[in-house]
DNA sequence: TTACCTGCAAAGGGTTTGCAGAGTC
DNA sequence: GACTCTGCAAACCCTTTGCAGGTAA
């Protein structure tokens, strides 16, 4: 599946939770996703708010917030609070699940998927009577570069 | 181990970090240290903050902070972002691993341990030729209880 | 037309910072 | 005695909220 009809499918499933749940199709809830969906990495709510603004399309903070909490509703963003106290988001719709391992020493970030973290998440979610939406995985330790030059 | 030795060792650690980074051994940083260690689950700064000052130890929340970081860099404590933006500690000597799973409808925080967790370690550290020395994992979705009320 | 949604700005709440006085080394 | 640490309060920053005007249905 490419770019564009990625685009338009999130924009289908967008447009069909917000019929289900009796809110209103506003311009600024789709222009939101557009650019959300054109990120290509993490993002926070100030980058959407610059990114938009320099595409000369106003929106406001609380709007870009409000329409957050409906994308997470649906699904199609995941939330992460790594560290700092702010939000960063990711898109979540048809991209495969990953996990960064961190050299320590040099800063390299390295991706991976392994699909036993899914399993855990089966057994964890019983274990504790959660219903598991999404999970934050993190490495830490030496890369190679790193071991060689100690 | 038991907690009055630990509270020791503990007070042992902090001392001898303090003197190999050249900080100076003030009251307050040991009162922290003690105060942090007299918790037995997590805990956040105002949490702290109110248990001291009820019982009659002055303390401000800026050497709270301050001493957070000393602690958190000799390792002493461990700190979360568990979704809110409130930073959780929680004391870290001897006590055993453990990953967390959050409620994000009411920020109910659950332990669990799962040992497939070390192997995926092991493998991830293979193939990407990492020496891995720690992790952190998070789970989040929606627990039993918020599932009811929903 | 009727709510709901938006933009704006102010308020909230956790954390950080600046400064004067206190205390360690 | 020098310089760091503390306490206090204000500043900061991200996020939420209140309100008046706009707009989807």
């Amino acid at each position: 599946m490419n770019n564009s009809s990625i685009q338009s499918t999130v924009k289908e499933i967008f447009s069909e939770y917000i019929e289900r749940k009796g809110h209103r199709k506003t311009p600024e809830r789709f222009a939101i996703l557009d650019e959300v969906y054109s990120q290509n990495s993490h993002f926070d709510v100030e980058q959407l708010y610059i990114h938009m603004k320099n595409k000369n399309y106003r929106v406001s903070r609380a709007t870009l917030y409000n329409t957050m909490d409906l994308l997470l509703d649906c699904g199609l963003i995941i939330k992460h609070q790594f560290g700092k106290n702010i939000a960063q988001f990711e898109k979540a719709y048809l991209f495969k699940q990953h996990d960064h391992i961190i050299c320590t020493t040099c800063g390299r970030v390295d991706e991976y998927c392994d699909p036993r973290i899914h399993e855990i998440e089966k057994t964890v979610a019983g274990m504790m009577k959660y219903s598991i939406s999404h999970h934050s995985l993190y490495f830490y330790g030496t890369c190679e570069a790193c071991q060689k030059t100690k």
